[in-house]
DNA sequence: GGGGTAAGTTCTCTTTCGGAACCTGTCAAT
DNA sequence: ATTGACAGGTTCCGAAAGAGAACTTACCCC
């Protein structure tokens, strides 16, 4: 298994790695999330060199999780935003977070957690089966090779 | 933000990408939770390099994510396998393979998806919140500063 | 003693990353 | 008309990380 040929693997967690999977890549989605659009703001938020975001931004591009508009002509300017594919990634956005703030323990106060954007209250997530309703653990699901 | 420092942030992504952010640290935490728990079976499967491999277990190990188990003396060899906080990563690694098999399309057949072990029907993942049962979406759900 | 197994380590070479400076097109102020 | 600022990059160089293969250690069996 070869990181460029990630992407035809026959297996998701590799080929879902090969668009996420790299150092930077969750961080730039993060941002897009919290409503970040332009280039500028993301280098000066995240302390990302200049560089590897824009190779970021582009390969996110082509592999149409982010889509890059011109807000303006003259000069051209362009910002990014999430497609439905890159919208999609919130579930893997939410357990990261999740998962850290149960399991990552930091000093700082206050600590950032999930809320409800209608109600206000924090957000506890977990996951179950949409068709059964049945609560998925490591127990009940598995991965296995679909006829 | 360096990388050297995320796990100190404030950012739950941040400091979860501290330890699982590698580009091969989730394939490993896949094959813990297919079972497999020895140095060289990993290596083939995945294609690693034995220095990088032993490298990542090092650090998830360091991380609490991985317990390493003496399975015999003479010679000393050891095992690694989940702890509970690597076994938390689960949500983590269902969301992923979902929104691969959703969106990044693959030739190969038969396909990998998420069964039931009980039912072996297959299962699409869905999050609530734990309280109240609802939904969980980019738009009804978002991060914030909790005080 | 030769070969096999398991878990690493060491070596060299290539790729990627970090940090800083530079470039381009436009506007606004001096 | 020049200078400076802004936005979104690109270029350059040295440092760090990764790939690939060989080597090591400690045991067993033949």
């Amino acid at each position: 298994m070869k990181w460029t040929e990630l992407h035809t693997e026959s297996c998701p967690v590799a080929r879902g790695l090969s668009v996420i999977g790299d150092r930077w890549t969750m961080l730039v989605i993060r941002e897009c999330f919290l409503g970040v659009r332009r280039f500028d703001q993301m280098q000066a938020r995240l302390g990302i060199t200049r560089h590897v975001l824009a190779d970021r931004l582009r390969k996110l591009e082509a592999d149409g999780v982010l889509r890059r508009d011109a807000y303006q002509d003259r000069p051209l300017r362009h910002e990014y935003r999430l497609t439905e594919k890159g919208k999609a990634l919130h579930p893997i956005l939410v357990t990261l977070i999740d998962w850290a703030n149960q399991n990552v323990p930091t000093e700082a106060t206050p600590m950032i957690t999930l809320l409800s954007r209608d109600t206000e209250r924090p957000i506890r997530p977990r996951l179950v089966d949409e068709e059964t309703g049945a609560p998925i653990t490591h127990l009940s699901v598995t991965a296995k090779l679909a006829e």
